[in-house]
DNA sequence: CGAGTTTGACCCGCGC
DNA sequence: GCGCGGGTCAAACTCG
């Protein structure tokens, strides 16, 4: 079954430490763009290789990673998903060494644990319809069953990682072209959950959307997999395009220091001094964000309708090192 | 007509 | 063993 119960979600409360005084290269009339980025991957499943070439992290992405605090009209908190902290304590791990865990997973986590705790009615019936033997489909039934092998192997599960990203659009465009091939209720919430898979041949990645419960106004979308490919998106300045470079992360591992390897491989001018800001699990600490007075968002949701499409030309503008990388 | 979406049904793992 | 719920399949449908 799979739930969030094995994510651990990471807010940034420390907006000032990511800011434009770390990334000079910043301008300062930007607006809008990076604030939402909400990237994190699973340090003991991927490479920073997979999180971003192979997950199609979005602009969403980016902007979180640099947390900026002007005129942010989104609260962008990130999360990872390890199906394995259950066994791994992970005292050391990336993904549990925030002191702060349980107010994370009584903030943020809750909204989507909640949303799989309890069976709405309708669904619960559905449930039940759903049991219901059909005649007709009987031998459609039988040769789906022939062509499955009686048994298999336990399937090892792709790494994933999830972002929760302020957006009234529920399919935030990555970059990458998907199918929907489901949509199912999601327990205890009114918002169903979408699942969509790379159209792209033999490229198996797969990502789930879902609105968030508790916060309607927060998306949640967790990928899965690693792209095979290159972003077929060939917009101006294409967040995707420019992660998706393996020269770019080729052989950059995830590890305890990920907050660190992340910046100094994202933003190569990341300054030093402020590595030791992350030491704590800090970096993508977000929690109360709304009480920051530089976070309140003027007029949140105009800014989130339109910025997306927007956001993929500012990008290149915004980040002048990664020109050059985006495709042609 | 091909690509993408919708949607009911099925599969399977997990907890009780 | 059973039921629940997440994930997937695939036929029907929609759209450009």
């Amino acid at each position: 079954m799979e739930n969030h119960d094995n994510e651990s979600f990471y807010y940034n409360n420390n907006h000032h430490e990511l800011n434009q005084s770390s990334f000079p290269f910043f301008r300062e009339d930007h607006h809008s763009t990076l604030e939402n980025f909400q990237g994190f991957v699973d340090p003991s499943h991927s490479t920073f290789t997979d999180s971003l070439h192979g997950n199609s992290m979005d602009y969403n992405t980016l902007s979180r990673a640099f947390d900026l605090s002007c005129n942010s009209s989104s609260e962008v908190i990130s999360s990872s998903i390890d199906e394995n902290s259950k066994k791994h304590s992970s005292a050391g791990d990336l993904t549990m060494i925030s002191e702060n865990q349980s107010t994370l997973n009584s903030s943020v986590s809750s909204s989507s644990n909640e949303a799989d705790q309890a069976v709405t009615e309708e669904e619960s019936a559905k449930s039940k319809k759903d049991k219901q033997p059909k005649e007709c489909e009987e031998d459609h039934e039988k040769s789906k069953k022939e062509n499955k092998p009686k048994k298999k192997e336990k399937k090892a599960r792709e790494p994933r990682f999830a972002f929760l990203t302020k957006s009234e659009v529920d399919h935030l465009e990555d970059g990458y072209r998907w199918r929907k091939y489901g949509q199912k209720a999601v327990k205890n919430s009114p918002y169903p959950r979408s699942y969509y898979r790379c159209t792209t041949q033999k490229c198996n990645v797969k990502k789930r959307v879902e609105r968030s419960f508790e916060d309607p106004s927060t998306v949640i979308t967790t990928y899965e997999g690693q792209h095979n490919h290159h972003c077929p998106a060939t917009l101006r300045g294409n967040a995707v395009t420019m992660f998706s470079s393996p020269s770019l992360f080729a052989s950059t591992s995830i590890g305890p220091s990920f907050p660190q390897d992340f910046l100094a491989q994202l933003l190569p001018t990341y300054p030093n001094h402020n590595h030791h800001q992350y030491q704590n699990s800090t970096m993508f600490h977000n929690q109360n964000l709304s009480h920051s007075p530089q976070l309140q968002p003027q007029n949140q949701q105009q800014q989130q309708q339109l910025q997306i499409p927007r956001d993929y030309g500012l990008l290149q503008d915004l980040l002048p090192s990664f020109q050059g990388r985006q495709e042609p």
